[in-house]
RNA sequence: GCCCGGGUGGCGGAAUCGGUCAGACGCGGAGGUCUUAAAAACCUCUGUCCCCAAGAGGACGUGUGGGUUCGACUCCCACCCCGGGCACCA
């Protein structure tokens, strides 16, 4: 670099933060622009990841706030969580005490890009002024009967010894450890997400700033399907199970029904017959398979259990299999099997041999084993010649009347498991007093601190189990010796809610002012990673819905616009400090400054799609920055005074022509168009001022520049700012506008072609008309001599782009 | 298997509505200027092929094969490949 970044940069920097520009407050006489890049894990250490979020949301920031809005842009910590917690478990020092060193050392390398925020607004959710609103929040929801406790079948890490959400085990395997995950029996707490399956359903429509793909996969994560549940009876015991299914059209197709190895009805109707062997070995096989060799086998296998159960439909008994392809946790763990129209159920049918019957006629020339299209319905009674849709409703109709079933909606979705077993979250604000039951602890008595303990490994319970100061209290209710709730909250719950804490961050009588909340909210762009998409985008649309059914926030959708970020690899894999191909960003400020680091991840390529890393690509950004600080400075060439002609004109109108480019490409996030943009326009003024410049469109130009560059490398915009003999602050200076007279060419380049092939181009007035055009196609020698003998067909003039001549 | 993305020079990528010889801008590469030398900077060239002394000219070219159109990277159909997500959900 040809100046001194490092010093340009620190004096910038301070002079943001003394000018106060970023700090603001809620003000209905002016419009808002809520931006909210996605809070940080304190790792301690920036990546680059980091560096391209914070880049395209710095560059918001700034570009909003010089378009006159009122830009809200907070920072905070994601600072509960186990990487702290592992951590204090290898070295013993206390989590807080890691904790808040990394943020001390995170906070200030993102003030070293540049990127500005309101710290006085800064959060941490490990700090008892945050999470005491977590506790409050839940108590709310516990109020509600949103929030409950249960035993369930969880999912258990025997390595991080904790509980984790469905949505946080892939492919059976913990999200954190990659440990294999086993199915357990615990009592866990859960918030009733599945209240607003629904909801959160509709609603995706109105999200029409989010990704496409972001809303599919929140579709497909909620899975709603409509059906029926119906009873089936047991034949010769007074017991029955209820079956769900999507397709009860089919169901005179049923030649079987399958339970679930852990339905509870199994060990009931077995218990005492020939078959209770066989079914308690299948039972312990399945239990002590992973979901993984489950899957993996691909074969379906089961065993009968000796007994029939009734199909109401038609009377006739059908036997009642145990199969470990129907899932205890979907639907009603119990289906009715219909081979002729199922696929799985085929495979099983054919495999232990039963019927098979067909109650959708497939098309003549169907090839396949079950049929799953439409068509009209066969050996089905009064549903005989009905389609699908037709023949559902009959028959839903038909089981409602005879009090047989009724019709139901399934979801895919299930309740969020909250509670985990782990020191390092927000203790759950419950007391169990063995009278009183499960009572909230009253809100003036929060926050429930975290003590402080000595030993933080995991033995299955929380750490804060073995501190008796903490779990001996008193009951709120009957004042007798209790105990209190040793887990503590998924790191989830304390991100469901921060971006509304934030509009209020400092108030210590209420989680947040709904008034301002209402001023700021929704936040108007959020930019995060697309491993979001699912888990902390459905919570906190779900607790934003809760709130605002509180009457507390103003909108039930938290976040308008989304935006997921592409991730950066290197040498074809993600960038990540286990793979050992990572490129330290703090040795790029050192080398080549924050402008030219921001400038080359703005450049890399589309915003939402993975970059490959390049090494010399900073080069290429840092080499513009240069050439646009010896031109600001005048060491290209010195302009001279003298009347204005038509190539000053033309420089001129290309300026203007840029701001418009970029302002688009910005209001598009194309940044990666609107970099070369700048870059053509200097390397135009470079030619210019060789040339010899004008003096007065040198500076306006240059003036134009570095406006807009000053979202993007804002620290050289604003030296250059300055030594240019500008007084004002850039940052708060207005965003250009462009001159859309200037903007319009008077003459273009009108193309002449011949069946298609360019032969031809001709410069004229950009208000040319139809006729002109072809008049002049056909008089240009060029294309005379390429009709040659030909005979022209026809003429198709689109002025003043292009005129095509078809030839025969 | 299903659902999303995507396939363009040596590389990252551009072409916003079907219309400026497709390849902007940058990286890398080659040659040159300056210099005792090097670095930096600057200049020229840089899709493939044909033709030409040169200027110029021509053909081909956006994963493959078809189609629509005066005109296709762009729209339609089929297929191949890559990336991601989901996956026994009844």
């Amino acid at each position: 670099m040809i100046y001194d970044h490092q010093k340009i940069e620190a004096k910038w920097q301070e002079r943001w933060a003394e000018s106060g520009v970023f700090e603001v407050e809620a003000d209905p006489s002016r419009p808002k622009f809520y931006n909210l890049t996605m809070y940080p894990y304190p790792s301690g250490a920036l990546h680059q990841g980091h560096v391209r979020n914070y880049t395209y949301g710095d560059l918001l920031t700034r570009y909003m706030t010089m378009r006159g809005y009122n830009v809200l842009s907070p920072m905070g910590w994601d600072s509960f969580g186990l990487p702290a917690e592992n951590a204090a478990i290898a070295t013993g020092v206390h989590p807080r005490v890691n904790t808040e060193a990394q943020i001390a050392r995170m906070s200030e390398q993102i003030r070293r890009l540049g990127a500005m925020y309101d710290w006085r607004r800064e959060l941490a959710s490990h700090k008892p002024d945050y999470y005491r609103w977590d506790q409050w929040l839940f108590l709310k929801l516990f109020e509600q009967g949103l929030a409950y406790k249960a035993e369930a079948p969880v999912n258990w890490c025997p390595n991080d010894q904790t509980v984790l959400a469905n949505e946080q085990v892939v492919d059976g395997h913990c999200e954190r450890c990659g440990h294999e995950v086993i199915r357990r029996k615990l009592s866990q707490w859960f918030f009733r997400i599945t209240d607003y399956a629904e909801r959160l359903l509709n609603d995706i429509e109105k999200l029409e700033h989010w990704p496409e793909r972001v809303r599919t996969m929140q579709r497909n994560w909620i899975g709603r399907s409509e059906g029926a549940t119906f009873t089936m009876r047991v034949e010769g015991l007074d017991a029955s199970f209820e079956v769900f299914t999507t397709r009860p059209d089919t169901i005179f197709g049923m030649t079987f029904a399958v339970l679930a190895p852990e339905h509870p009805l199994v060990d009931e109707i077995v218990a005492g017959t020939e078959a209770e062997e066989a079914v308690r070995a299948y039972q312990e096989q399945a239990a002590k398979a992973s979901e993984i060799e489950r899957l993996a086998e691909g074969e379906k296998t089961g065993v009968f259990t000796g007994r029939h159960a009734i199909n109401p439909a038609n009377g006739r008994p059908v036997p009642i299999y145990v199969a470990d392809y129907v899932l205890m946790g979907y639907g009603t763990g119990a289906i009715m099997a219909v081979p002729g129209q199922d696929q799985r159920d085929w495979d099983f049918a054919t495999r232990y041999g039963i019927e098979i019957i067909r109650t959708v006629q497939p098309p003549d020339d169907f090839e396949g084993e079950a049929y799953v299209g439409d068509g009209p319905a066969i050996n089905s009674d009064f549903l005989d010649g009905l389609h699908m849709a037709e023949a559902k409703e009959r028959i839903i109709q038909w089981l409602e009347d005879q009090g047989l079933g009724r019709r139901e909606v399934q979801y895919r979705l299930r309740d969020w498991l909250i509670s985990r077993q782990r020191y390092w979250g927000c203790p759950i604000p419950i007391v169990s007093c063995p009278d009183c039951g499960l009572v909230p602890v009253p809100e003036d008595q929060l926050p429930v601190e975290l003590p402080d303990v000595q030993d933080y490994a995991p033995k299955g319970r929380s750490p804060l189990a073995a501190l008796d100061s903490f779990v001996q209290t008193t009951c709120p209710s009957c004042g007798g010796p209790a105990q209190r709730e040793t887990d503590t909250m998924d790191t989830f719950v304390d991100s469901s809610w921060y971006f509304l804490r934030f509009t209020d961050a400092r108030n210590d009588e209420a989680i947040f002012d709904p008034e301002k909340a209402a001023y700021w909210m929704p936040v108007d762009q959020y930019i995060g990673g697309i491993e979001h998409a699912v888990l902390h985008l459905l919570y906190s649309r779900f607790i934003t819905k809760v709130l605002y059914d509180m009457g507390l926030s103003a909108v039930e959708e938290p976040f308008e616009r989304l935006f997921t970020q592409g991730m950066i690899r290197l040498g074809g894999a993600k960038m990540s400090k286990s793979k050992g191909n990572i490129v330290d960003p703090l040795d790029l400020l050192a080398s080549h400054g924050a402008d030219a680091l921001r400038l080359y991840h703005l450049f890399m390529g589309p915003p939402a799609e993975d970059a490959d890393w390049d090494e010399h690509g900073i080069d290429g950004t840092a080499r513009f920055l240069d050439r646009v600080w010896r031109l600001a400075i005048g060491q290209v060439g010195e302009p001279v005074e003298r009347e204005e002609t038509d190539a000053d004109r033309e420089v001129l109108a290309e300026a203007h022509r840029t701001v418009k480019k970029v302002t688009e490409d910005i209001e598009r996030f194309a940044f990666n168009t609107a970099i070369p943009a700048l870059m053509t326009l200097v390397n135009t003024l470079t030619d210019y001022v060789r040339a010899g410049a004008r003096r007065q469109t040198l500076d306006t130009v240059i003036e134009l520049l570095l406006l807009l560059l000053s979202p993007m490398a804002p620290h050289i915009a604003h030296e250059l700012w300055e030594r240019t003999g500008h007084t004002s602050l850039l940052a708060t200076e207005p965003w250009p506008e462009w001159d859309p007279e200037l903007v319009a060419r008077e003459v273009v380049t009108l193309i002449l072609q011949v069946n298609g092939k360019v032969r031809d181009r001709i410069d004229v007035s950009a208000d040319i008309s139809p006729e002109e055009a072809e008049r002049l196609a056909l008089e240009s020698e060029r294309i005379r001599e390429w009709i040659g003998d030909g005979e022209v067909r026809k003429v198709i003039a689109r002025p003043p782009r292009l005129v095509n001549v078809v030839v025969g």
